[in-house]
DNA sequence: CCGGACGCCTGTCGGC
DNA sequence: TGCCGACAGGCGTCCG
């Protein structure tokens, strides 16, 4: 479900209601996520203080002193303060109570997120270690990006999907990236001038940035930890618009498969 | 090493 | 109405 814009909207929301909070018991209901999730989850966060909420690339990182608490959401996943406890739902997976009474609870339908643990040095965690750059790190760059890419066949989409290129950009915003700098998704990466990956950079950090600012995008079920949808939608220029207008030059969008994502773009704006 | 396909799950939607 | 297949904001792993 979530990409960058999502989860740091997330973090956002959740970071005033559980910073410097006691973590009083962590509740697993059902530790079938994408990875079963660790009993010893209790025993590490029980009577941790939570120093701070971060994000980097999709995961959350929940600060405590004796180590971080790490979370991606796949496709479902979501976060939610609850005040006080309510009687769980179906997919309502996992709790964190708090020793004023308050929670964060972890609900996810298809279970394709994850919890765990990572200890004082998150960024060292295998999930972590080879991550890409962030999007707003001045080390991605146009020239970055084009350095590379060289010699590689695949196509420009996927390579901009790849989390060990850069992180953050699953396939709305990789679809609306490619629209804004005009660049086809089916060329080859390495086949895309210096120049051209210049726009590319700035076309996602401007969709990122925007997406952010709306709150995200909700297709269907994202909502964030109030349980409110993001309002980027009406911003999309392709992304579901098959056979719509591009919204530049008026042709139809077209729809192909491209790494088993649909994949969406204007054959007139981008070459 | 690379690129592409698979599989993990549940829910929803469209077509017949 | 019901059934069935396709598809959905991700990504680690496996295979050629």
């Amino acid at each position: 479900m979530p990409e960058l814009p999502e989860v740091e909207t997330i973090c956002r929301g959740i970071a005033p209601h559980v910073h410097g909070k006691v973590v009083a018991r962590l509740i697993i209901r059902d530790a079938r996520l994408r990875w079963p999730v660790a009993d010893e989850l209790c025993q590490l966060l029980a009577s941790q203080t939570i120093l701070g909420v971060d994000r980097r690339a999709k995961y959350l990182l929940f600060r405590t002193g004796a180590g971080t608490l790490l979370s991606h959401l796949g496709m479902t996943g979501k976060f939610r303060v609850l005040s006080q406890p309510t009687p769980p739902d179906k997919h309502d997976h996992v709790d964190l109570i708090f020793t004023d009474g308050s929670l964060l609870r972890y609900t996810d339908a298809r279970r394709f997120g994850s919890l765990h643990w990572a200890g004082q040095h998150p960024e060292t965690h295998p999930l972590l270690r080879d991550l890409g750059p962030e999007p707003f790190d001045p080390a991605f760059s146009g020239d970055y990006l084009h350095q590379r890419s060289r010699q590689k066949k695949q196509p420009v989409k996927l390579f901009l999907m790849d989390n060990h290129v850069v992180v953050g950009l699953g396939n709305i915003y990789a679809n609306e990236a490619l629209f804004l700098a005009g660049i086809s998704p089916t060329r080859a990466a390495g086949r895309v001038s210096l120049a051209r990956y210049c726009r590319l950079r700035d076309a996602a950090v401007q969709v990122l940035e925007s997406a952010i600012q709306h709150g995200g995008t909700t297709l269907r079920d994202y909502v964030d930890s109030r349980g409110a949808p993001g309002y980027f939608r009406v911003h999309l220029n392709v992304y579901g618009r098959d056979d719509q207008p591009c919204p530049r030059c008026g042709s139809a969008i077209r729809t192909i498969r491209l790494g088993q994502r649909s994949t969406f773009y204007c054959q007139e704006c981008q070459r």
